[in-house]
DNA sequence: GCTTCAAATGTTAACGCTAACATTATCGGT
DNA sequence: ACCGATAATGTTAGCGTTAACATTTGAAGC
């Protein structure tokens, strides 16, 4: 196995000097065709690939992003992350991922490090929360750094996401089908996300002058399994509920099969996310479902306009879009 | 915003030559404890971090590890790689991704090409499908690659997955519970995963001298219903149902539910992989569950190995566990 | 044919680091 | 006090690239 090819090899092969190959390599003009030709040859014939490690030293540009994640097993997070990867690939970019747990400032200081020591050009912060990515603003001075934020956060290196208004309106469907009690699960108020949405929700039920009622847990289905469990849906004459999540929508319809509460006869339910398993759900979930490639190429689109020196340009709007699929009716008297 | 400090910079500051500075961010001994907090005092003031760029010039060791893989939208190849990247965060390596679409050979090229052109020290190809493995074991003949690879198969620098045991178990299981005719629904032949499972579940099913029955399509909830709608359970005595993924399963299960077939009493149903859905589906999903963490860990493990040129002593066992909910029970008359 | 000027190519010097070799301090033994 | 021997540090060179400047080439204008 021999060594590696370098610009010298690939020079003394079609009889130029080193600095043509690179002219060549970085796409310069002022390089006849013909001499383009000759050395373009020589690389095919030794298979030369330019060593990124000394494009980087002498550049000081890595090509690397750096992208922070928390939460990846969550569908939201894994979505906007897998096409954040795609976009900065398609711009010739590589990414370097570092998901951290986002409970223990620890982990996000050591994954900040972890990124910064391999020398990124830029970083997107994945995470919907706020401290995190503060966190992440705060450390890295040098480089541009952009994140997702919260539909009412200020900072101008991020991508908004319009939890409010989508909250908004999964209730306001609740609310023009009828129901008065419409009962709202939220996430932890450590995600801006959850946070958005029951403001969201809160809005709508004040705009419709109903009581807005709600209670928060973790993510997971078994905490809305729980929280439905603790309500008394008939009592309490609660005919619909809004939750923050499939999952949780998902533990309150297993609260359902459990105590019988037809749905959605009894009771309408309304989800966040659209997961896969959501249309599989039995009766098939009606949800809010987020546009997480507008938001992982928006991300990209930012940072690489801010490594660029340019002001980005307007954005593809972010639109949701509600999927009504069997979990929400008309309220029966 | 003036520049990064180099070794130079901290050399001066601590009245030391570069190369003893060089040594202690190496952890060199023979460096006097005076020296070496001398040293540290001075990188801490500058704010030092070592330019891995020129590490890895000098070294030809990027400390980079790339990750091939595809299907990351399932929970499967998506918890392996999950595993793996903290695995090698941890061995102080960093990790770049890229994902791509196995049935596309010239995005799985260009995948390749991608990482081969940053430079990196090895790679784990995290991919159910033969094909892609292979193409990326031909193309990089320079460095180290190891890969996920059937119970089946040859490759020495691989980890053996158990589906074959594992689907053999929860066949036998069905079995022991007193099934006869016992479905299995299976994943698409292009996924090795799906044909090991297959044939696990053929060996089972001849073991006991039953006849294997299956019919296979995606990995998709859709599929699994479609399937399960076309076959008449009734009639041809089946009373369980082995599916080769919970998605599948889960597909079955709303099947059920839309023909008014009662699982478990009257259908039996195991899946495959546990996804967090399992345990709420209705009525919860009995299931198996493979060890991700073992998977990636061992990955990573073997890798690293080989880039220390050392022979891998044994990995950790990797052991399914099968999650007995509520979806199996003794066949009826 | 000779000048002029731009286009095309060549030469040199870093970028920040580590390996290899060279030198100087330190210390026990006489 | 002096001699190794070893520990501790310093010096030099080069990894493969690109920027800056230097030189050559070629074609147009007279």
């Amino acid at each position: 196995m021999k060594k590696k090819p370098n610009m010298f090899a690939v020079a003394d092969l079609a009889k130029v000097s080193h600095q043509t190959v690179s002219r060549v390599v970085n796409n310069h003009q002022s390089i006849r065709p013909e001499t383009r030709a000759r050395v373009e040859a020589a690389m095919d014939k030794l298979g030369y690939t330019p060593n990124r490690a000394a494009q980087t030293l002498k550049t000081t540009k890595s090509r690397i992003i750096g992208i922070l994640a928390s939460d990846t097993h969550l569908n939201g997070p894994a979505n906007i992350w897998q096409n954040a990867e795609r976009a900065a690939r398609a711009a010739d970019y590589f990414t370097i991922t570092c998901s951290v747990d986002p409970t223990s400032s620890a982990d996000v200081n050591k994954g900040i490090e972890y990124l910064s020591r391999i020398g990124i050009d830029g970083l997107i912060v994945i995470t919907p929360h706020h401290e995190t990515v503060l966190r992440a603003r705060t450390a890295l001075k040098r480089i541009p750094v952009v994140s997702i934020d919260s539909s009412l956060g200020l900072e101008p290196t991020a991508i908004k996401l319009n939890n409010f208004d989508d909250a908004y309106q999964a209730t306001k469907r609740l609310v023009d089908l009828g129901h008065t009690g419409i009962f709202h699960i939220a996430g932890p108020v450590s995600f801006f996300e959850a946070v958005d949405r029951k403001a969201g929700y809160e809005a709508a039920m004040t705009d419709a002058r109903l009581m807005p009622l709600s209670k928060g847990g973790d993510w997971s289905m078994n905490s809305g399994y729980e929280i439905s469990r603790s309500i008394n849906y008939q009592a309490d004459s609660i005919t619909a509920v809004f939750a923050a999540s499939d999952h949780l929508a998902l533990g309150v319809l297993r609260d359902c099969h459990e105590r019988k509460i037809t749905v959605p006869n009894q009771l309408s339910i309304i989800g966040f996310d659209d997961l896969p398993e959501a249309e599989f759900s039995w009766p098939p979930l009606s949800t809010m479902r987020q546009d997480f490639q507008a938001i992982g190429e928006g991300l990209v689109q930012l940072l690489l306009d801010k490594l660029n020196d340019k002001t980005t340009e307007k954005l593809s709007a972010l639109v949701s879009r509600f999927v009504e699929r069997e979990t929400t009716t008309f309220r029966k008297i």
